[in-house]
DNA sequence: CTCCGTGCAAACGATTTGCACTATG
DNA sequence: CATAGTGCAAATCGTTTGCACGGAG
């Protein structure tokens, strides 16, 4: 099973790169119709699927809502907002974790850990304020 | 906008502590209806949001699956198993995490976070190795 | 020329909602 | 007795899939 490099699968992962944002699927899709307006979501889906299997994307699954794709494969932490639900990179020191306790924890093998910052962004931050002086 | 005990919430908030695990909707569906046949799902998912909403339960969202929910409302983290996708809870000292670069992170103002560790449970551990020896 | 990839529409799983009815406080 | 909560079915949202066709290698 090799990897085509297809139109759609060129222009979907450009589009991504360049964002430098955590776009969600239909997100993308919208930004890909412009070069190619009869693409289908499906295979949006599909190769976003496929690009991040292949390690040249991160999937991100965060809080229940849409899954989201993330320009950085680089391990890295995430930031999201509660009102806007944009998400944002973080760099966080690690070495709190790195404890025994969660290398055994339960009996579980360990694979690995996500970490999320929640809180509200500055645009949202400043919305609020705005609502509060009416 | 009060809060009415009705049978059901009743019943729903004690098949959920009694259970000891984190349930999905479906799940608890599923116990609710041995002593209370005619509830509808529906119903499950009203009360299990506003029973979180109220702080009488808690709520997951973990990894892009159906929510669960949590009978322990105290701080604490969670492990789930990437196979099975049970969840159990985990007690990690935070102290790594409190640092100024988290709550200043990016401008935003932080809430709170989520730590989730992510491994294979040692049901499916036993599984896998049954698997190997075929 | 071989398959991987595509577009389309239909299917899907989890959750939410509109409605008329019920029952709690 | 007002109005929060219920059951039901239909709607919605994000995502996946079956299929026949198209294009990359």
């Amino acid at each position: 099973m090799q990897l085509r490099m297809t139109n759609q699968r060129e222009i979907i992962l450009r589009e991504l790169k360049k964002s430098r944002q955590h776009l969600s699927a239909d997100e993308l899709y919208d930004k890909v119709k412009k070069y190619m307006p009869r693409i289908s979501l499906a295979t949006v889906y599909r190769n976003l699927e496929i690009l991040s299997e292949a390690g040249l994307i991160g999937k991100l699954e965060i809080s229940g809502r849409q899954k989201r794709f993330d320009y950085d494969v680089t391990d890295h932490d995430h930031i999201y907002c509660v009102v806007c639900h944009r998400v944002d990179n973080l760099n966080i020191e690690r070495q709190g974790l790195h404890t025994k306790e969660i290398k055994s924890a339960k009996g579980y093998s360990i694979t690995g850990y996500r970490l999320e910052i929640v809180g509200i962004c500055p645009v949202c931050q400043k919305k609020a304020k705005k609502e509060k002086k009416k």
